[in-house]
DNA sequence: CTGAAAGCGCTAACAA
DNA sequence: TTGTTAGCGCTTTCAG
């Protein structure tokens, strides 16, 4: 109705004024507090109403001393899957706990520190990061006052605080070993950046099975396999190879889809075997259907939430750091059963 | 190195008496003013740095008169691949204006409301909103108080305000269009919420296209179709008709590839065609290839940021709402380019 | 039931 | 170059 001045917001100091009552009991009504008479309350309400009153909270968290009753979320945007079930679990225990979860994206890994800083500034009551630096010392000033942080997929550096993680070493291995039990003895590995925690771990869960099996490994393994293009590229040379591999083993969403591209382009007189560590939407519309390695990426998002509202409950024994490792589990659906030298069958249409 | 009491965080205060300096010093160092001393700046960031100092933006930003240097984005948690490229979108513009984005997700249309509201609590300078519910007249408050926001992918209801949208009619006619000029005459709709304005749009666009040709439209039209299940059983059901379409128009990725499903798992004698709106990661691997009518929905993200970016630098005449729509384009990938009555090649392998 | 005063951590305005 | 004072909007004593 009445044009404000500019973006000016009403304070409860403008709503005490119009009702004529103190600011404090403005406060109490607009927090619910008791000690205020029926009749003044609805008329504080009311008022509060049709000024379009918002409490500020950033003086309301300053004065309750860095309660912000608002948990920070960073991750960086890559596998869109893993982002979209996190926070599914992040958000589902924030909601039970009344916080609001607010995340903030990076694009490189080089953002990550001054998205996690200026959260902290923002002073969040605790802080979920899936790390994708290299390195995260620079939160020792947030470690050292007890800030509740977890970090998620993979462990910190430089620091030691709650994580959890997926069982990536047991999922690599059942892959790998799901694979050698069907016949393979070549298997190709495409990877992104091997000295990230989880694709390392992958492949060593790999090279585990291999050794078991009395294979040898490491030539078939591709690392640097960036983006789609880059895991296309990977697997097109693996097949290209005088004695190519058999199989192959993703060790990401964006490395499998990668392989499923190549494979279909190239035109192999044999079928080859692929495991996709990760799940995404359509593995199962795929021909063949694509076989993967799940994890329960909304259940590491719970985990990661409980674990960061006990610390700023103040659970007892606070001081220890815990990380939670969750099972994998393989399902498979067409394209990690294919055995060895299995003839391609006729193209469908065209 | 010193155990500190309890997660204290050390202020501009701790600093100053460790230094010997006047808080305001601190603070001109701390935020690159100039008028210190180089020695003495020099010692107030040594200590600042051992003494783990943060500024606390919560008392800045209220000193400031609400200013957070931070937006707000609120989204639905939904189509995964609408949020990320939407995001991508926003933070770069954002980057460059050296603001925060933060983004709370919502589970339900029902929680829209109290996560926009508690970013306004919390004096984003900017909100971009992806409704899900069906009224936003509560951000009247936030209007008056000239609030700059900006809906992105439908319009806003209850309430004026910038927005940017695809241009949805048209990407259904494009689509209905394809179909009809490959000779298709029944061509089905699969939706969700016919209440939704993308929805509506788009079917108004099919609904276009098939009157122009001279084609009964309605009763090949299923609202309700929730989840890839529910997308899924709307195909079924259409194509268990006595007279069934020849031709599938799947008005988001949900239901697209619901429809791969429906599409893959009947046994056809004859191929159906799919066009869907909004691509996904597997469209073109999938058999047969899916055709999609696209948004540029980083670009969808750039606009809406610009905007908002444009409202808080107070860019001259600043009261006009802005409509911004963004064009769709076709990508024909053969499911949408096959013809009526095809009969279904054999199918590969078993 | 109601209110006055103090102060959370910071910065703008104004001295010195 | 440096410091003092006041106050952003709120809530917590502590009095009326």
């Amino acid at each position: 109705m009445d044009e404000r001045r500019l973006s000016t917001r009403p304070t409860m100091r403008d709503v005490a004024d119009r009702v004529g009552l103190s600011i404090k009991s403005v406060s109490r009504v607009l927090n619910g507090d008791p000690g205020v008479s029926e009749a003044k309350a609805e008329h504080v309400l009311t008022v509060a109403r049709e000024l379009g009153f918002r409490r500020n909270d950033l003086a309301r968290s300053l004065r309750l001393q860095d309660r912000t009753e608002t948990i920070g979320v960073v991750v960086r945007q890559a596998s869109t899957r893993f982002y979209d079930s996190l926070i599914r679990g992040i958000d589902e225990v924030a909601a039970r706990h009344g916080a609001l979860v607010l995340t903030a994206t990076t694009q490189s890994a080089e953002r990550e520190q001054s998205a996690v800083l200026a959260l902290s500034s923002r002073r969040v009551d605790g802080l979920i990061i899936v790390p994708s630096g290299e390195d995260q010392s620079y939160l020792r000033a947030e470690a050292a006052a007890r800030m509740p942080m977890v970090f998620v997929d993979r462990p910190a550096r430089g620091i030691s605080a709650d994580t959890v993680v997926a069982d990536n070493v047991a999922g690599g291995y059942a892959a790998t070993q799901h694979l050698i039990a069907r016949g393979h003895q070549r298997i190709g590995v495409i990877g992104t950046r091997s000295s990230a925690s989880t694709m390392s771990e992958r492949a060593r869960g790999y090279r585990d099975a291999c050794r078991e099996a009395g294979l040898a490994s490491e030539d078939l393994v591709r690392w640097n396999a960036h983006g789609q293009e880059g895991a296309q590229q990977a697997c097109e040379e693996l097949l290209g190879l005088a004695h190519p591999p058999t199989a192959l083993f993703a060790l990401n969403n964006v490395c499998t889809i990668g392989a499923v591209r190549a494979l279909q382009g190239a035109q192999l007189s044999r079928q080859v075997a692929l495991i996709g560590f990760d799940d995404f939407d359509t593995a199962d519309l795929l021909n063949p259907p694509v076989t993967v390695i799940t994890q329960d990426v909304e259940e590491m998002g719970r985990r990661a939430a409980e674990a960061i509202f006990s610390r700023i409950d103040g659970r007892p024994t606070t001081s220890r750091r815990e990380k939670t490792v969750l099972p994998t589990t393989l399902i498979a659906r067409g394209s990690g059963e294919i055995e060895p030298d299995r003839p391609v069958a006729r193209r469908i249409g065209a």
